[in-house]
DNA sequence: ATAAATTTGTTCTATATGGAACAATAATTA
DNA sequence: TAATTATTGTTCCATATAGAACAAATTTAT
């Protein structure tokens, strides 16, 4: 008997689409970034905002909150509940700022570096494991073209 | 008096981190991806997976909902509460499969085709709007990347 | 033929998420 | 100076989301 579903070639609507290269970003989005994240959760217990604030905080000494919600385009409120949980954790602390007593200056603690290199290995596997269908060359267009897309993003209005 | 917060150039980041061309297709992910899957629903009132129902039904002409969970890579419980919405919405309908009794075959409404249309139409324009940063040669050489990418992507196990 | 394993679509549940409104503070304008 | 506006960080709330477990149907293995 002949299999009732054939296997149908899912990629064709790469193609298809009437917006191919958005819509395979947001594949790849799909596909392998929030998945990644998932991971994070699963390996790390570290939610999305979390992990962000670790990686704003491994690269920059002093942020406040808005700083960081700023650099990673997400919503206040998600960094503000990430921020008491890390705390909580220990990976970061926090001191008000004498000059200005709105805000918070959050810092890296040496755990929440640790947790950071735990997860950066991890995720440096995984970009290295997504970028082997690429050769070198090739490699070396895509950094160049997607630091142009994130630069223009990065520029975009909220 | 100087400026408290000197203005930071947040897109230092981008060449800093460990994992930089994944952390910028991340990046654009945040700044570009969801909010537009943001805007689709406050637009048009459609979310993601809803939106995702008529992108496959219009390029497909019969799908199971769990062929669309494939093609988008969105678990079947969020393609599941969309179809529901979906056929109350009049955008979809649903056959049962005379084969399989636990399978149902989708098609799109004229009504969903409309709106798949306009839909269509906002996210070309957001896609030329993203892309107008890339030189004509450029984004030629991205879509082949990105292709690249997203095929090899959608190999990878779920 | 029968049992075991898989597949589909669903519901239930817990959690992640982001908008809106808020109080406190600071900056700007009149 | 006083009044208005903007900013920071927070809480509240409604919703989107995905895992887990499930029943029904089908396929595969014994």
């Amino acid at each position: 008997m002949a299999r009732k579903s054939e296997s149908l070639d899912y990629s064709n609507i790469f193609e298809a689409v009437e917006f191919p290269d958005a819509y395979k970003v947001s594949y790849l989005a799909n596909a392998i970034v929030f998945p990644t994240y998932e991971d994070v959760r699963k390996d790390f217990g570290l939610v999305r905002a979390e992990y962000h604030l670790l990686l704003c905080l491994a690269h920059y000494s002093e942020l406040t909150a808005q700083d960081v919600a700023r650099i990673t385009r997400r919503p206040r409120n998600s960094i503000s509940r990430a921020v008491h949980r890390m705390l909580d954790l220990g990976f970061l602390k926090r001191v008000p700022d004498p000059d200005d007593a709105r805000r918070a200056k959050l810092q890296i603690t040496r755990e929440g570096k640790i947790m950071h290199q735990n997860i950066s290995a991890y995720l440096v596997d995984r970009e290295a494991e997504i970028f082997s269908v690429l050769s070198d060359t090739e490699r070396e267009s895509f950094r160049e073209l997607i630091r142009k897309l994130a630069n223009f993003a990065s520029t975009l209005k909220r």
